[in-house]
DNA sequence: GGGTTTCTATCTACTTATAGGTAGGTAGGG
DNA sequence: CCCTACCTACCTATAAGTAGATAGAAACCC
């Protein structure tokens, strides 16, 4: 299959499997099987599932940031966080979870070098969440009696969950009342009638 | 090792692996070492794992059940909420995810049978939250512009997620985020200064 | 330019360990 | 004497990874 880079579709087909099955139900079998060739030749671009993760992840990690940045260019506090959210129902309508929620299901089974960039995925959501709230109760565009750590903390486990939770039952539904209830608590009323 | 009863122990000892390591990661060799067997003898008390994980997600649903109809004896909405979010909060201190969230991870590799024993779990789970709500609303101990069901729906995916991710981040922290902001969305101000 | 070497991406063939499961035997208690 | 709860011994499939070969492209040297 000539397509662009081998490497690439490998790190794209493993972030697929680990997004949809988990990553203790992929195998290098599989994987290799869908690009066609053998597993022997994915040990050549990574030489081992640990790596492969790491490198799966890491890149996950630099598109977040490049997502922050686009956003950055939003008009407003709620704008941006309607983003956020919608990144997620991305993943949900690809009937896939989040990869860093896939990899923290499994953290105790995972290799140490892989948990730092884990770690960094979901500080850099959390801080970039609480950033938004912060500026826009700031602005006046939000308001709230809560403090913005606490809002923005919930923002991130509430998405993960749903996304998780939404694939056995209530398909967007679950997204749904998460992103009314978070913007409700922020005072932003639901665009929608 | 003369314990109670044996199938008693494999199913809390599988439970707390699924829990701990997820689905996927527990084998049967770990579970027979752990208790002094052979994995054989395993099979003598769960023909295959899927029936044993079948089992485990029964009686955790049964022992839902059972939480429900003590919380029912509690003297407001508040306490049984309260009540709720305690359940998880037992399990993360325990270094554990809830079966359920554990099992709606690895959803995609399971096969059919176990499917409708988690779904119950989380119906289950939304319509009582749900209940408590609206009887919050009606008797005047809540406020909320929302409607009760996208409020009760919202929970429930927020603290499967804090679970999944205090392991990796964020200790109890996630947990009590989530939680003030639950209840301050209910309008319930927090009980500590 | 021709010849040689080196690099890339793949292959076949193999190893070791584990996973889930089966067949059939057995010790000891009711 | 039969049933319960184990056991040993085995099987088949898969997982992850290694060793070594190879075809073809690229680069290197004179």
């Amino acid at each position: 299959m000539p397509t662009v880079d081998r490497r690439t579709d490998l790190l794209d087909l493993a972030q697929g499997m680990i997004q949809e099955r988990g990553y203790n139900a992929f195998s290098f079998k599989d994987l290799a099987a869908r690009v066609g060739i053998k597993t022997a030749s994915v040990h050549y671009h990574f030489p081992s599932k640990g790596e492969l993760g790491l490198q799966v992840m890491k890149r996950y990690l630099d598109q977040l940031e490049e997502c922050l940045r686009t956003w950055a260019e939003l008009p407003s506090e709620t704008a941006r966080l309607r983003a956020f959210v919608g990144s997620y129902r991305d993943t949900e309508n690809q009937g896939a979870i989040c990869l860093c929620g896939s990899m923290a299901s499994d953290i105790q089974t995972l290799n140490a070098p892989i948990h730092s960039p884990i770690n960094r995925y979901l500080e850099r959501s959390e801080q970039w969440v609480v950033q938004c709230v912060q500026a826009g109760l700031e602005s006046g565009e939000f308001l709230s009696t809560l403090p913005p750590e606490t809002l923005a903390m919930s923002l991130l486990p509430s998405l993960q969950g749903a996304l998780i939770l939404s694939r056995v039952q209530g398909g967007g539904t679950l997204l749904t009342a998460v992103e009314q209830s978070f913007f409700a608590s922020l005072g932003v009323l639901d665009e929608r009638p």
